[in-house]
DNA sequence: ATGGTAGAGCATCTA
């Protein structure tokens, strides 16, 4: 099985590119983020016509995020299962892909230290381990794909002291939330297939960040130890990033013998 | 210190 996960800064405005990297990728599995649609809006017919059930949890103008398989679709989760209040925001589906289940996340950006998203953002990471237990567990097949708008560490920046200390995404308090949700039992499956600093996910649209290679590895696949053990491939596909109206994110993809 | 780009939607907000 291939699983692939993509940010894909509106659903509306990336179809054309969805649709052609689902041609040539051909993902048993797509977990997407930033659809910024309603679900009557989300063009579930064009993946139907492409192989691929799905199911979107949107909310319109931000967020929203969507799960594509062509190995089964069920056992739907459109929020938190932890027992608390809803998520106002779409950040998180959950389903059953044949043998794999598949949360995608979209966890929030934290905007600044001192913003109350960033608070949000911390609290959203604790409820997405809490939730994840609930759904599933570690010794079974389990992928938590998405954009974490997390550095799991400096050498998922392109420069450290970029940063300074009010800016998010590098931050030990967020890395510690995801540290957390990693000892439930997942494996960081492309870091483990590629231990070399510099390989990024995401690059600002500003300044040229693409192609002078400032980017971050925010988007991240997470997999149980029976998904890191299947798998024999880890990509982050660049050339995604290249092109007509490109998403600031590339896709990053694993191949499993699942 | 600022701005640089992109999307949604029509003034800014978000990233």
């Amino acid at each position: 099985m291939r699983v692939a996960t993509w940010n894909i800064n509106s659903l509306k405005a990336r179809l054309f590119r969805v649709e052609e990297w689902l041609g040539y990728a051909r993902p048993d599995v797509l977990c997407l983020q930033e659809t910024k649609m309603s679900d009557d809006q989300f063009p579930a017919l064009t993946f139907s016509e492409l192989g691929y059930e799905s199911v979107h949890v949107g909310q319109g103008r931000w967020n929203g995020v969507a799960i594509l398989s062509r190995v089964g679709l069920g056992d739907v989760h459109t929020n938190f299962a932890d027992g608390g209040d809803p998520d106002p925001e779409a950040r998180l589906v959950t389903a059953r892909c044949g043998p794999l289940s598949v949360t995608s996340v979209y966890v929030p950006n934290g905007r600044s230290v001192d913003d109350d998203h960033y608070a949000y953002k911390l609290r959203w990471l604790d409820r997405l381990r809490v939730h994840i237990d609930e759904v599933a567990r570690p010794d079974e097949p389990v992928v938590v794909a998405g954009d974490f708008n997390i550095a799991p560490t400096d050498i998922d920046v392109w420069d450290p002291s970029a940063f300074d200390a009010n800016s998010t995404h590098v931050t030990p308090a967020e890395r510690e939330k995801l540290a957390r949700l990693i000892e439930w039992g997942l494996v960081d499956v492309f870091r483990e297939k590629h231990p070399e600093p510099g390989l990024f996910s995401w690059w600002d649209y500003r300044g040229g960040s693409f192609h002078m290679r400032k980017g971050m590895r925010i988007d991240l696949i997470l997999g149980t130890p029976p998904v890191a053990a299947a798998t024999t491939l880890a990509l982050i596909d660049r050339n995604a990033r290249k092109g007509k109206q490109p998403s600031d994110h590339a896709p990053v993809f694993i191949d499993t013998d699942l």
